[in-house]
DNA sequence: CTGAAAGCGCTTACAG
DNA sequence: CTGAAAGCGCTTACAG
């Protein structure tokens, strides 16, 4: 027994004696072991199918047994892309970023690509320019971009432009507004609030009040046309409406306002949970019990609505999975262009929906 | 005029010539148009002393007039490590990571580096075999280990066989436990804590009481002593002890037991402001008023501590600072092997705390 | 199906 | 103070 390639029957085996140098394996190392030349080796990496499949398992089991992982930066720069994906955000929301990089990662796993966090300030000029810097310098494999920065046409055609994959994360409903093209992360809103509508009507609720965000973002109109169809159903409609920006002041305000007047809604709907939770704050300081006096509705399922007192009846949006699915498809070879992957919201029932007081 | 350094006063300037390619400068375009070396250019890229002024300023302007970066991947094989820094951490406060990343990304401006990120599962089995492929395999240019994971001595000895530079965020009292070596951010929570308990007796509260927090985890050890120090300056102590884990339920439950109880507090310290938030569940529950029947204080003033009702007072920590101060000292040359970084922590009064019930 | 040569864009080690 | 050669660890383009 002198065979080289099954050295590892003989005494002094190759493989064994590499081993011993207890040096990162290179591509060199591979192809020297098996016999054959670095480009083979490299085709085997990359699962070129025209490998000879005794050639192929030869320089797998090799590469398995000295634990060989190609260098990313060296394939990176022969290839003239990284293996690095970059997240860009600007939202206030830490749960939604740390569901979404957590989601990102899950669907990364094992693909050799890291995630690239890039929270940014959609609104500073020079913006663009701080986004082409980064993606041309870094070379990205692709980006992931979060509302609301992923309604930023300019920033969708500077990706095109430098020809980086990209995908968008989305509450946009193409048969409202129009269609943008590229890969997208749809999550259809309407469908919990929808839910959330009715299950207020359901308890006896006649006079609602919204606290709506800023419809410029798709998240915002698809809630409210969502929660307005749970109404409609019903033959009922939004007895107030309050502009509010998502933030927890803007729904606190909005609340006072509905909460002061003689014919005050019997519940309230928080286009977002801050929002909700600053509805309890006015609440509270009027004196009226949730939900005894008062229902609220929020959106999000964030932290806050297990832990405010009652906790918070919302809707919920399987971030991370979206996240998850966002990366798989951004970075698998079958994904068809301009695909797009649709996720429902749900109604999750808590405490802070009770029947319309007497 | 047809020198061919100066050529910008000449018509056919290479320089101009070069631009209308639209391609991106190499060390090689550089190179040729600033008629020198492609090592010189390096030289000037990495600043090494040994360039003479003229050279270097010619180099540079030719760099800045053609918009050479240059590319991090060609780098990074060359100097066998990549510019990514890598930020691990097992933490479930959503609000805490990302301020620790956005801290971290400020650090990194302008330095060339980007920031992976890595949240991981501490009491997994194969942790640190996770950690090392990770490092090795992007061969990191450094890492910043959150707490509580930056107490796992087995990730730090790993880290130094894998001779890759780290910092760690942490709030160890070396004074109180055996110092750690290593680069190190120290956050002084006893500071914030000590005048928080001095708030709560000047408050006039004799019965207090304390939800802790794991006491192996430095900060809740240290967030006890300071809240001890604070009552013992005025010759007190806890009237009640319950054990938590920085969940709201677990703060919930231990906010329970001591409300329930004939000799309840007046006052009740979560180590957390999660802790506390579930001691207002409790109290909630309970029909106690906050701060009328109960005052209440939590540690970290997380973004729900303006959210609950009425709003928390609680201990703040400057943790966006802390992580940029990480990132610069973990990449700057000039940073002194072992040396610690010591951040203080600060009460926030707000509604939560009051005088005590008659 | 496989390989020798050249190249990705930088730096190190060595000269001078 | 500066440069020509070799190399980092991969892949592309071309042959056969």
């Amino acid at each position: 027994m002198t065979d080289p390639i099954h050295g590892d029957r003989m005494n002094g085996d190759p493989v064994e004696d590499f081993l011993k140098r207890r040096k990162k394996a290179t591509i060199n190392d591979v192809a020297s072991l098996a016999q054959v030349s670095k480009k083979t080796v490299s085709r085997v990496i990359n699962k070129s199918p025209s490998v000879r499949g005794e050639t192929r398992d030869l320089v797998n089991d090799i590469i398995a047994r000295v634990g060989f992982r190609p260098d990313p930066q060296a394939r990176g720069l022969a290839f003239r892309r990284s293996f690095l994906i970059g997240l860009i955000y600007d939202n206030p929301n830490a749960q939604y970023i740390v569901n979404m990089q957590m989601g990102a990662l899950d669907g990364l796993r094992g693909s050799g690509n890291e995630l690239v966090v890039h929270p940014c300030d959609w609104k500073a000029e020079g913006f663009l320019d701080e986004i082409r810097d980064f993606v041309e310098l870094q070379r990205l494999a692709g980006v992931i971009i979060l509302p609301p920065v992923a309604e930023d046409q300019g920033l969708l055609d500077l990706l095109d432009e430098l020809d980086v994959p990209f995908i968008r994360v989305t509450a946009r409903n193409n048969d409202v507004q129009p269609p943008i093209a590229g890969l997208q992360i749809v999550s259809r809103d309407r469908v919990g609030c929808e839910q959330a509508g009715e299950h207020i009507v359901g308890l006896g609720h006649r006079r609602i009040g919204f606290i709506a965000g800023n419809e410029l973002y798709p998240s915002a109109h698809e809630r409210r046309a969502g929660f307005e169809k749970g109404l409609a159903n019903h033959g009922l409609t939004f007895a107030t409406v309050e502009s509010g920006n998502y933030s927890f002041d803007s729904g606190y305000e909005a609340a006072q306002k509905m909460l002061t007047r003689p014919d005050r809604p019997t519940a309230i709907i928080g286009c977002n949970d801050d929002m909700a939770a600053g509805a309890y704050k006015a609440a509270y300081e009027l004196g009226l019990r949730i939900p005894d006096d008062l229902t609220i509705l929020g959106f999000d399922d964030a932290p806050i609505a297990t832990r405010i007192n009652p906790t918070l009846t919302t809707v919920r949006l399987p971030t991370r999975d979206m996240a998850r699915m966002a990366s798989e498809k951004l970075t698998s070879a079958e994904t068809k262009p301009g695909a797009s992957f649709i996720f429902d919201s749900a109604l999750i029932i808590r405490g802070s929906s009770g029947p319309v007081p007497k």
